[in-house]
DNA sequence: TATTGATTTGAACGCTTGTTCAGTTAAACC
DNA sequence: GGTTTAACTGAACAAGCGTTCAAATCAATA
């Protein structure tokens, strides 16, 4: 058995998903030909099949580790003494996150059509899990008494659009720096949901 | 001169700018062919070159036309009375307007990148033009002393954000009526801003 | 009815697509 | 140094791409 340590798998494996993240964010899944992912990496488009089964997986294995992230670093999040305080680690979580990932976030919004049925299906699991987590504070909020909130569902789409947004426009060299920007959404969040 | 009226291009052309519009924004200009969009109308492919010089305009003029919509109806409406009357009114034509052209607003917000710089650049104004609107409504509630907004810039991205966002979710045949969920909204955003 | 010209067809152009695979290369083991 | 085999190449496949254009079609005018 020769070279079962050493292989350039180790190293092309990454480069292949790198690659094709940062193409698909910047010209969209459709128009990413598997040959400009080669390229990219510096390898022929055959030698791309050794790494994904083809060109579907590479955008659902992209999306999925995305979230997949995002959950579990949320989950990592210590609890919070109140719905207030949930609320408030909740918008900087999800800023911060987001900001830090722009890519991952641009396809994770724009390739969902282009993801099989069952594959959409999947990842959009996962976002109702992401969101059910917001929803759920807010809730608390309202049994708390310090939120008013006609509709949860409603607010959580709201607070999650509103956050999200941060990424059509931030930029890490402009003139507000990311804790700037925290603090100017979580006073707007905060402020629209507190009774 | 024979035909110069009745003829078929008074038909044909508006259902090739409606196929193009329904399947764009279905399944993404990339991934729409002139072929399906001709298969739609019931043409050949190159019957279309009789109403769009190539596959590019066919987007931009989607794109324009919309944003030139937006612009018009906005422009229409009566003046407000103070900022927070502004805002109102701001916040339930945006979520009016937008609600009735799903089509449209997904092709504009998913499919900039397809454009041309030039194409770009030129709906990239009328979008800032209209997002001036929102932030000189912000302003004017800051001198009225009816807003405390630290950045209006950030305020305008965090409100747009917000209220685009109800296309991604609002469904007309949903639990919600438009005009409960205009309530909702115009309750949060109202919240987020007021002093 | 004959003519006119807008409208559409259908084929063709060169190029790109995702994917497969026999054959070549080269690194790590014995 | 010879063997093994993972990694990669390069060509091929059938299909589809945007666009062009000579020829055919056909409705309205004269």
């Amino acid at each position: 058995m020769a070279r079962t340590q050493g292989s350039h798998s180790d190293i092309t494996g990454p480069r292949v998903r790198d690659a094709a993240l940062r193409l698909i964010a910047q010209h969209g899944y459709a128009a990413v030909s598997m040959r400009k992912i080669a390229a990219e990496v510096g390898v022929q488009a055959g030698a791309l099949y050794n790494y994904t089964p083809d060109k579907q997986s590479l955008l659902f294995e992209i999306m999925q580790a995305h979230m997949q992230d995002l959950l579990t670093a949320r989950a990592s999040l210590p609890d919070a003494a109140d719905a207030v305080r949930a609320l408030e680690q909740f918008t900087r979580f999800h800023i911060r996150f987001h900001s830090r990932r722009p890519a991952e976030v641009f396809i994770a919004y724009m390739e969902l059509r282009n993801l099989t049925p069952e594959n959409f299906a999947r990842i959009e699991e996962m976002r109702r899990t992401y969101e059910g987590q917001l929803e759920a504070i807010l809730r608390r909020g309202v049994e708390e008494g310090v939120f008013r909130v006609a509709e949860p569902k409603v607010a959580t789409m709201a607070v999650i659009a509103m956050l999200t947004g941060v990424n059509t426009w931030f930029r890490e060299e402009g003139r507000l720096s990311l804790d700037a920007v925290e603090e100017i959404y979580w006073d707007m969040v905060r402020r629209s949901v507190t009774a």
